[in-house]
RNA sequence: GCCGCGGUGGCUCAGUGGUAGAGCGCACCCUUGGUAAGGGUGAGGUCGAGGGUUCAAUUCCCUCUCGUGGCACCA
């Protein structure tokens, strides 16, 4: 006998080798017919493995939370079976749930297109309604190494031949008997097929890597995604399509705040109302650092080769860089741009650090002058890949708001802290709060001693542990100079991106011979923080446009107020209300178009202009404004002195 | 860079092997209207670029380019 404890502390015996299914059945029938999976202490398991030992254990229903892992996965199956149904020439290879769904990788001569998506759905179908069990089977390797040799399943027989010896190769089948369709899989699945339902849908096709390394061949992609039922995913779709409507790159072109253009793609072009909101942000962000002990500098953006030699970037990153031959081209417009080979380059910065160690290096620096905190709005190239580029989020050029603070070993902890401090600020001024960190550490290929590395991780974790921020690890990802903590941010569907950054490094005041002068008289390298906390300006704005859906906070919008008139005859006084609030400060314009008030209500709505000062004759006489704010059919009527000194204190930045 | 999809007036998009259409916007006229589109008239397009097939290509094919969804990359 062995003891099973149940999810509310009780204590039951069973037989060794009892089942999931056989203790729903002795609670009762009808949790025996909900039930689809079973956690035994912390593993989700088949229904069906025996249990042996004594065991914590909890039932899963089908509608529960934990379901949906099993159905997208079980789903993902069944979309294989689907696809190697109707496409008998195609191979199968991996299909992982994930968030809000499954997708599976299939290799195939000829890739799939959406065009495909009814074909396959309606397949699934069948299978679901078929109700085939999911049955496990162990295998020996080489039995399963020939088995899906033969069946010129090469994909699946390198997976095996890969997976630890020490490991049962289990395979579940999903047919009936020895023709069941079958995969390599570790498990757990449902009992059977119709657990997966009918609340999925295909959504895109995409190439993927094999093994996700671009040496290796491309396979076809199908994402999908799936639920526990159809209301589940009617919100999901709906979701998305409002997710869609706040695109950045969508509200950018409504709202005529900035172009892209193929005659400098990866760069942006800012309108006079985007570069209002970028000059505004801008600008707190320089009182913040300057009331946080930075000083601000301004580097050149072509620099000699010599100095990306001496930083390393040269040879590590040189085909990201934009290089630029310092050579006087030829005027002969029908010979070759440069009529000598050219031996000298320059390169546009992909990066402010070592301009800020130049800076640095000018005359002599004592331990008292550190924490030396430099900061520069720092306008970058880098030639990222066509592929990569994604409208202000990932760009060619942009522009970071960058800083390296130079200290001693004993003063990383507190500039560490200090460093994440001023980032939660600024991103609670802003209005984030749904972001994480990420702690990225030694990576294979680096430079530095253990001990410096040790030394550098432990200063990122104890300022992380020392303010109570919880992070997530990513082992190995750390720059080659040392390791990263990152804010992430994400985006309206929920890609996320790389915001605030600190990187520790010991690395390039050594290959710059940098130093300062230590109490002793002696000579020292400082240590460099390399540090962002929007990261990038463009960036930024593009999540944040995405996050606010377009309606920025007032002190950010690039159009605060807009005053309409009703009549012709309102015109004058529509203009003293405009000029008034110019001179308060306020970024206003003025609508005394010959058009109907409910024509311009629309317009400046649509437009997502906060506040509509409308005035018609009533107002003109009693000097006053009917103020509509945006999202709102109320009016409120204000005497104009008053609304315009509220607006004024509204349209305050947080510091 | 790789795989899929796309590129038609300023914007959103329809359409066709016989050199193009709508709505919005824009200009002008009428309308002076009280909180999400008043009416009329008009201008505006080398149908991404190049090549091929064809009597004829915006439409079919190829190459390139840009965009887009992913993958890879992201100092």
């Amino acid at each position: 006998m062995i003891k099973i404890t149940l999810p509310d502390g009780a204590v039951r015996d069973y037989d060794a080798g009892v089942t999931g299914f056989d203790i729903a059945i002795s609670i009762s029938k009808s949790l025996a017919k909900a039930v689809i999976a079973i956690r035994i202490n912390d593993d989700v398991c088949d229904l069906s493995l025996p249990i042996e030992a004594d065991a914590s254990i909890a039932l899963i229903k089908r509608e529960d939370e934990e379901a949906l892992e099993l159905i997208r996965h079980d789903a993902a199956h069944v979309m294989a079976e689907a696809v190697q149904t109707l496409y008998p020439d195609c191979q199968v290879t991996i299909g992982p749930a994930i968030e809000n769904g499954f997708y599976y990788d299939f290799a195939r001569d000829e890739p799939f297109s959406t065009e495909d998506f009814p074909k396959i759905e309606k397949q699934m179908r069948k299978i679901i309604e078929r109700n085939s069990k999911f049955v496990r089977e162990v295998w020996t390797r080489d039995e399963a190494i020939k088995f899906f040799k033969d069946k010129g399943e090469t994909y699946k027989a390198e997976l095996i031949e890969d997976l630890p010896t020490s490991e049962d190769i289990s395979i579940y089948r999903q047919g009936e008997g020895e023709k069941g369709w079958l995969d390599l899989c570790r498990g757990p699945h449902m009992p059977s097929t119709k657990h997966v339902g009918q609340a999925f849908k295909l959504m895109k096709v995409a190439g993927a890597y094999w093994r996700g390394d671009s040496n290796n061949a491309m396979l076809t992609r199908i994402y999908a995604t799936a639920w526990r039922d159809q209301k589940e995913l009617d919100a999901h779709l709906k979701q998305l399509e409002e997710a869609e409507a706040r695109d950045h790159r969508k509200l950018g072109k409504e709202m005529d705040l900035f172009h892209f253009s193929n005659i400098a793609q990866g760069s942006c072009f800012w309108h006079p109302k985007g570069f209002t909101i970028y000059n505004q942000l801008e600008n707190y962000i320089r009182r913040r650092i300057q009331n946080d002990g930075y000083v601000e500098v301004k580097t050149p953006q072509l620099m000699d080769q010599k100095l990306w030699e001496t930083s390393g970037h040269w040879q590590k990153y040189r085909e990201d860089m934009f290089v630029v031959p310092d050579v006087v081209p030829s005027n002969n417009e029908n010979g070759p741009v440069f009529e000598t080979e050219p031996k000298d380059f320059m390169a546009l910065k992909p990066m402010n650090c070592p301009a800020h160690v130049e800076v640095f290096k000018q005359g002599i620096k004592s331990y008292k002058d550190l924490p030396l905190r430099m900061a520069e709005m720092g306008c970058c190239h880098r030639n990222e890949a066509h592929g990569a580029l994604h409208g202000l989020l990932r760009l060619r050029q942009f522009t970071q708001d960058d800083g390296h603070i130079f200290c001693r070993e004993d003063q990383i902890l507190e500039e560490a802290i200090r460093f994440c401090e001023l980032t939660q600020k600024i991103y609670k001024d802003l209005g984030f709060e749904d972001y994480y960190l990420m702690l990225e550490t030694r990576p294979e290929q680096r430079i530095g001693s253990d001990d410096l590395w040790d030394k550098a991780e432990k200063g990122l974790k104890d300022a992380m542990e020392h303010l109570n921020l919880p992070y997530k690890t990513a082992e190995g990802d750390g720059a080659f100079y040392g390791p990263k903590l990152g804010f992430i941010l994400k985006d309206a569907i929920g890609r996320e991106w790389g915001c605030a950054t600190l990187q520790l490094d010991f690395n390039l005041p050594r290959r710059f011979e940098a130093t300062y002068v230590e109490q002793d008289g002696s000579k020292k390298y400082p240590v460099m923080l390399h540090r962002a906390v929007l990261g990038t300006l463009e960036r930024f704005i593009g999540v944040m446009i995405e996050s606010y859906a377009g309606k920025l906070p007032l002190w950010l919008q690039p159009v605060q107020c807009v005053v309409a008139s009703i009549t012709g005859d309102a015109n004058t006084y529509a203009q003293s209300v405009y000029e008034d609030l110019l001179a308060q400060g306020i970024r206003a314009e003025l609508d005394v178009r010959n058009e109907k008030i409910n024509y311009k209500v629309r317009e400046h709505s649509v437009a997502k202009v906060p506040a509509l000062f409308v005035v018609g004759m009533r107002e003109a006489e009693e000097e006053k404004v009917a103020i509509r704010r945006l999202g709102s059919k109320d009016q409120n009527v204000v005497a104009t002195k008053q609304a315009i000194s509220d607006l004024v204190e509204e349209a305050k930045a947080p510091f």
